[in-house]
DNA sequence: TAGTCACCTGCAACACTGTTGCAGGAGGCA
DNA sequence: TGCCTCCTGCAACAGTGTTGCAGGTGACTA
């Protein structure tokens, strides 16, 4: 499936900066905030405001879902192109160091005992650490 | 122990803004986002960057703990008065009507395999929904 | 292929949140 | 009481996200 096929399929208008925007999360495989998303080459050319509403389109069409990092910043991941409504039920690892953030599908979140009479609407797990990489760079010039 | 014995005892001037802001937070018994703080009555004739050094200086001093809500608002709760040193280890429930964020203290939170290589500094577990009171509003006025 | 209409984009402006620099004031200790 | 350090308040600024509006474009129909 396409980034064309995917929009349309989602009930949506197949335009060059929500190709752009959902290409890139597609392509980059993390969660990206609605700034980083801005700066890349292939979005910078679209205004920031058409970011933030390509964005909130893609998420209520439920091609996307965000996640608030420990930083405040929130942050949009691509679901798997064949596995649709993706739920943003699992995990989330974001890195201190690069800020970048990544879906832990394999686990689930656990069930909480939340205060008598209240309702659950979701729930949202985030780890916080320094990835592989970033502990690697910081390991070879201390 | 009093806000100002509290204050001395983590090292930190026993100062009138300072007092207003632990006070505030130890009678709310929520989180509160630093916006929520400066608009109570007892803060408002204070700064709002003295409001925002307050929690800096309180957070680092560990007599407050910080969450990061599902709408990306940094929240500040006050530890326990007997027990120092919170950890902040354990879930928030946080309530999308009233905004109120809760702490379930009681629970811990899960084991969780991150990435190979990437190091873990910590966790956060957010769960969002609607508490009994904002539920039993709703119902009343349908 | 042309026409139409609803939806989408880009611009400008604004509100809100959080930070930085600096001068003056207050707390705490000797 | 005096002094020094830390803290506060003000002004200014940067970054983020939202709203309103005019114009443009995609998609459908004839």
């Amino acid at each position: 499936m396409d980034v064309n096929q995917a929009l349309r399929g989602a009930g949506l208008r197949s335009t060059r900066p929500r190709q752009a925007v959902l290409g890139v999360l597609w392509g980059s495989g993390i969660a990206l905030t609605p700034a980083e998303l801005a700066a890349r080459p292939e979005i910078e050319s679209v205004d920031r405001v058409t970011v933030y509403r390509c964005l909130a389109a893609l998420h209520a069409a439920g091609l996307v879902h965000s996640v608030v990092g420990m930083d405040g910043a929130v942050r949009y991941r691509a679901h798997d192109l064949h596995q649709r409504g993706c739920p943003g039920g699992h995990p989330h690892f974001l890195c201190k160091v690069c800020n970048g953030m990544w879906c832990l599908p394999d686990q689930g979140l656990p069930r909480v005992e939340v205060p008598s009479g209240a309702s659950v609407d979701g729930k949202q797990l985030v780890v916080h650490g320094a990835c592989a990489a970033c502990r690697a760079a910081v390991e070879r010039t201390p």
